[in-house]
DNA sequence: ACCTGCCCGTGACACCTGTCATCGGGTGCT
DNA sequence: AGCACCCGATGACAGGTGTCACGGGCAGGT
């Protein structure tokens, strides 16, 4: 019997994958939180074997509950659930030290498979999303160029992104003008929405 | 026996929900779409009587979805779900002809029930959105307003959109600047992305 | 010690953008 | 007919934006 964590911010999402999962005779759902920062206490609590965590949840991203998993709890095995395939971030979530990447786009049976597999000490990762992730390489961006880039995620202009950062603002133009180069875009607010589709921010 | 259709793009949240659904004894899940727009035929295929419907859907998103069968088969009601509360979907939803509303941050328990109500004639609406969607009103943007705002959201430059549209530069600047104004924004991306969040585009 | 790369800042410049005033044409309502 | 509203367009203007050159400081490798 596997013994399992869920984490996804979307209650219904969540329970519906508790209820399909809950269908093999082999799995057991043992844990279900919304938040990023509450894995390592339910997975400890719990005693689960492997988590299968949404990128997507407040308080932590379900790559950095991937790293604090394998920091803290060794032995559990994480599976990591994205809507889309950022190529970015195969990378970052096998980097963090997660077993197995799977979108919500592929067939419900084959979860259950993926999630074996990764208990039994295999990874598990769509093959499409790995070439890509080859392809495209890890993010250019420097430090602060991700961080402007999330500030300019919302279209805010430049003087007010600024005053968030505490900086000068020729300084932002400047490092926004770099992320713009990297992307290939000609606007910040282009260059943040590519960022974000690669998986850079 | 409640005969139901699910829709939705995301492959595995549809499995999941047909396996939470299915586990109610006085439910049925007869159909799964991936788009909205096979919504229509399926339903009659299958003889559905209740449809779940994603608003995020390709080739037909959930709210027209729901539209076509209020159109084509009358007597099928619709249950639309979503991610997000935004209330312009709300009021979009009811005037297309959905019997119901439901965010997937609801509890899992509670959707069979939303669906054994909607499908006794009752009307579901989350109460919180419910009362958004009345504070905030119907979308005060004209038609051009939101095509353009739709060209926006990535952030293109003025140049590119007015290209997409064939219109002037200056045109297109206008309109935006309204929309900016009608928004309360500051920049043409912010007002975009406030304008989809609140369900105007 | 040297080089490289990231960080922060300034200044200047061309260009883009948001705003306003103004015009004409069309539609729908009273 | 008058009015209100949306659409498309033009011109002008202040201010925002992207780019470049340049400077200095700091950490990490060789």
């Amino acid at each position: 019997m596997i013994r399992l964590l869920l984490a996804d911010d979307q209650a219904l999402v969540r329970g519906a994958l508790a209820a399909l999962l809950d269908l093999e005779a082999d799995l057991e759902v043992v844990a279900q939180v919304g938040r990023g920062d509450e894995v390592v206490d339910a997975a400890r609590a719990s005693g689960a074997e492997v988590c299968l965590l949404d990128i997507e949840m407040p308080g932590l991203n379900g790559i950095d509950a991937a790293a604090a998993l394998r920091r803290e709890l060794p032995g559990v095995r994480s599976l990591v659930v994205t809507t889309f395939g950022r190529p970015g971030y195969v990378r970052r979530a096998v980097e963090a030290g997660a077993s197995g990447f799977v979108v919500k786009d592929t067939p419900a049976r084959q979860l259950a498979d993926a999630v074996r597999r990764v208990h039994a000490g295999l990874r598990v990762i769509d093959p499409d999303l790995a070439a890509e992730s080859l392809i495209d390489g890890p993010s250019p961006l420097t430090g602060r160029e991700r961080e402007l880039l999330t500030h300019a995620l919302d279209g805010s202009p430049v003087a007010t992104i600024a005053a968030r950062v505490h900086l000068s603002e020729g300084t932002v133009r400047n490092h926004l003008s770099a992320a713009i180069g990297k992307t290939g875009a000609t606007t910040r607010s282009e260059a943040a929405r590519i960022a974000q589709e690669r998986g850079w921010l």
